[in-house]
DNA sequence: CCACTGACTACTT
DNA sequence: CAAGTAGCCAGTG
């Protein structure tokens, strides 16, 4: 059955494991559309809060958060440390270590 | 249908 | 590395 692009962007989000993270980029691809990023980010904003999202191992392309201190980006960097990602001085994760590898080329489409 | 919004990204200065 | 620019497109009203 095909799920809307926000669904299978719900979808993947929930599948990142423990101490992994993906881009805003990844998962629109994952999701079916690559230049899907910026969906991506407004629907975390509208339901991170209603669903049981791991939002925060959605990360921008550069490893960093994107959310500005004050506004959950030091909420994010805990969960995150909490599940065994580390920070660099610069505030950024090492995606050469942390960013999630999906098992397969498989699509998320059903 | 049109206008507007975004927790983005890649490219250029 | 920092700042600016252009492209991107699903939801919402």
């Amino acid at each position: 059955m095909l799920m809307p692009f926000t669904q299978k962007v719900l979808q993947v989000i929930r599948s990142i494991p423990e101490g992994k993270v993906l881009s805003y980029g990844r998962v629109a691809a994952l999701a079916g559309n690559l230049r899907g990023a910026r969906q991506v980010s407004r629907i975390l904003h509208s339901m991170s809060g209603k669903h049981e999202l791991p939002w925060y191992r959605v990360v921008n392309s550069k490893g960093k958060i994107s959310l500005p201190p004050g506004r959950g980006y030091e909420l994010q960097r805990a969960l995150l440390e909490s599940e065994g990602v580390a920070f660099s001085l610069s505030h950024t994760i090492d995606l050469n270590t942390c960013l999630w590898q999906p098992p397969d080329f498989m699509e998320w489409s059903g």
